[in-house]
DNA sequence: CTGGGGACGGGGCCC
DNA sequence: AGGGCCCCGTCCCCA
């Protein structure tokens, strides 16, 4: 739906979407899906509701208990060690050997594995792991370096614990790819299955695999307003603020996706135009129009038609003229050799 | 049709 | 990790 009403300085038209609550208001403990691996909580400050407060970040791996059978839950009260030595787990987290790394066990938390022969976890000392293994910031603060011995290949999946540790450690990152992630061990260590690469902690494997290897397992993702996707959660966020338009202009009600979008925005009902051109006396809200600008005082146009050899001042105005109006496009189009 | 201004989106970099 | 900022590019409008 176009509505030119709502900025009366506006030219573009503003799209109203329609169920874009939604997109703010999914929880972000929803059960990871094998055929829907898109991240839920995508933590947007939405800056219209300065009121909302951060989520705490959720879990942290605490101590070892070792369930009886696959399919029993964990006894939450039994620890076999905690990893930073003495002093008991303030929260009933747990380290289970049916889930695929030191993982917190909730009270209400639940889970679920496949029923097959499982990795057993080994504490390994820290000196063990050479300075190479040392993956992303999420590792320096890891106090235990982990190996786990597969008895046969296995996978593993996790669902979502339903409740938030209030004495969380885990760094924000592993948090965030427990949360949006389905985990899978294929080797002893945290070994990626395209290229082999091993990593000493699971938040490496899946840093490796998201931005790095370029196997089929590459993280995408995708809106679920329209279908752009993007290699990284970051990206995607950022253009997810361009359905929510979190950033709301106070004057006009217009609303923009960035914070400097919208203070450029202002700058359209105040007047100011701090940009001034350094060839003549005019001076530009936005740089880079400004730059556009400049180009005007160049006698060499950066932008040149490859048919014609005219040259133009802005990429628009070529494309503009190779879309439609060069004579020597239309004359390539009437099938005349293309040299 | 052309040239230029206004407004804004996306990617990338830096802090 | 997230926000601010810059750059590039695009779209729309108007003279």
């Amino acid at each position: 739906m176009m509505d030119y009403s709502m900025c009366p300085l506006k030219k573009r038209p503003v799209i109203i979407e329609e169920n874009l609550d939604s997109v703010k208001e999914e929880s972000p403990l929803v059960i990871a899906e094998e055929d829907d691996p898109q991240p839920e909580n995508l933590s947007l400050k939405d800056m219209s509701n300065p009121e909302e407060k951060p989520k705490p970040k959720l879990w942290t791996p605490h101590t070892m208990i070792e369930p009886k059978s696959p399919l029993e839950p964990v006894n939450m009260n039994t620890s076999a060690f905690t990893p930073w030595g003495t002093g008991a787990a303030s929260f009933p987290t747990a380290f289970s050997p049916y889930l695929p790394f030191n993982f917190p066990v909730a009270p209400n938390y639940s889970w679920a594995r496949n029923p097959e022969p499982y990795p057993i976890y080994q504490p390994l000392s820290p000196s063990r792991a050479s300075p190479t293994e040392r993956i992303g910031s999420a590792d320096s603060d890891y106090p235990l370096r982990l190996q786990a011995s597969l008895r046969s290949r296995e996978d593993l999946y996790y669902t979502r614990p339903t409740s938030i540790s209030p004495n969380s450690r885990a760094s924000s990152s592993e948090a965030e790819d427990l949360s949006t992630t389905k985990i899978r061990k294929t080797s002893a260590r945290y070994q990626c299955p395209e290229c082999n690469k091993s990593y000493s902690t699971y938040c490496g494997l899946t840093k490796h695999q998201e931005f790095h290897c370029s196997s089929i397992n590459k993280k995408q993702f995708s809106c679920k307003n329209c279908d752009k996707v993007y290699v990284s959660l970051g990206a995607l966020k950022m253009h997810i603020r361009t359905h929510t338009l979190p950033c709301k202009c106070d004057l006009c009600g217009k609303a923009f996706s960035r914070p400097w979008l919208l203070q450029g925005h202002l700058r359209t009902h105040t007047g100011e135009k701090p940009f001034q051109c350094s060839h003549c006396t005019r001076s530009f809200a936005d740089r880079s129009n400004l730059r556009a600008h400049q180009q005007t005082h160049s006698d060499v146009k950066r932008y040149s038609c490859k048919t014609c050899s005219k040259t133009f001042s802005r990429m628009s105005l070529l494309t503009k003229h190779e879309d439609g109006v060069c004579p020597g496009l239309a004359v390539m189009h009437m099938g005349m050799p293309q040299h």
